[in-house]
DNA sequence: TAGAATCTTGTATGAGCGTACAAAATTCTT
DNA sequence: AAGAATTTTGTACGCTCATACAAGATTCTA
């Protein structure tokens, strides 16, 4: 096939943009509003256009959630690798859990219905487990050397339920802020590690934390 | 009307039957799967009877909730009335919060998919509101007299928000067990109050801690 | 027991949705 | 530019589901 070059270019170009609107339509109508034609209306396209490119919804809806993983994946890689001690790391993972804008009530309603479909469709609940392990990899990476395995694991734990559990409350209740569930996040992590262990996290690799410098600075 | 006695008798049971009957379709199928004739078949009537006795799906649906929430809260209360420290207090309150035999993934599933209704339909955001004032106001009669109202409303967030969360996680990725998810709410519990008050919690009321008492029994 | 009130059944209707597909429009090849 | 390959459109089919309703079965009343 001499064409497949060119075919392939406008066929991955319009999965993509098609995945795009399924994305904002997921985000204002939550999984059930996410129809078929709506997707194409949000694209500008024609509603048959989605049975073209995709086997079926389901490919587009994997699509959406893989593509919103890896949104929220890369904004928390980026601040990772900029962090210059373990507490910045720590502060770029809990505050990329809660993107700036999107901590919406809509946003983790759409979120929630992605978890209830998970309980019953095994691919939405590997693609949520995925998730999950990267941020517990994340955690573990800031605790490494400091934590034992079964303490790291309980602290991922508790950490990504407090995460989760602040998401749920919002579209439950839509009475926290941003800021308030971060802040909140941060006194359930403080009250799991030690003061020294929080001063050991506050001080860049190298220097070590010297206690009557930070009392008298 | 002479009959109104009777009448409301049948009409009585068949909705509770119907409801009793749409719980246990809703634990087993989610929301989604919690269709009319799903209910009628299980309730063992035929496939009309729910307009009869219903103005519409809506109104089994909201019933159906109410029954969950109200066989969940008898459990509690009956169990806060018998515990004779605030310590025993507060178990019975995290442990209500995971039923025996109910910590399981298809209900846990089912239970997301109601956050995320409410989300999007504001009769659901009440009744779950509903639930977690409950869930506050029974957590600030353990901590009472001792957390003034900042750090009651903090600690009852992180307490709420650590059970959905651990709920959620049950949902996805089902890989915890019911003591597990206890220990790790109690772990979280641990370290939002400091030893002291935790020893005061274990005390009946009255009975002070007498710490050499508690230190050499 | 006859007739009325109530309860129950089974089915029909219509809306919403995913998908398939024929035809039209566009782009590419030679 | 003509014909082929492709992309896009609009529509139609089939399915599931909530709801309405007519007709049958049951219970109550007098």
């Amino acid at each position: 096939m001499a064409t497949q070059g060119k075919r392939t270019r406008i066929e991955d170009i319009r999965r993509v943009e098609l995945i795009a609107a399924a994305h904002r339509v997921f985000l204002e109508h939550g999984l059930q509003g996410m129809t078929s034609a709506r997707i194409c209306r949000e694209a500008g396209m024609s509603p048959g256009i989605l049975a073209y490119y995709f086997k079926g919804k389901d490919e587009v809806l994997f699509g959406m959630v893989r593509y919103n993983n890896r949104l929220l994946m890369e904004d928390v890689i980026a601040r990772l690798n900029a962090a210059p001690t373990n507490w910045a790391r720590l502060e770029a993972i809990v505050e990329g859990n809660f993107p700036a804008q999107a901590f919406t009530r809509a946003i983790a309603s759409a979120w929630m219905s992605v978890c209830a479909e998970a309980g019953v469709n095994e691919q939405y609940a590997r693609l949520q487990r995925l998730f999950h392990r990267r941020l517990r990899s994340n955690l573990a990476s800031v605790f490494d050397g400091m934590f034992d395995a079964a303490r790291l694991h309980e602290a991922s734990l508790i950490i990504a339920a407090l995460i989760d559990g602040l998401w749920l409350r919002k579209a439950v209740a839509d009475d926290i802020g941003r800021d308030e569930a971060i802040m909140l996040v941060f006194r359930g992590i403080r009250s799991l590690v030690s003061d020294k262990e929080e001063q050991q996290l506050r001080y860049p690799p190298g220097r070590e934390p010297k206690q009557a410098r930070r009392r008298r600075p």
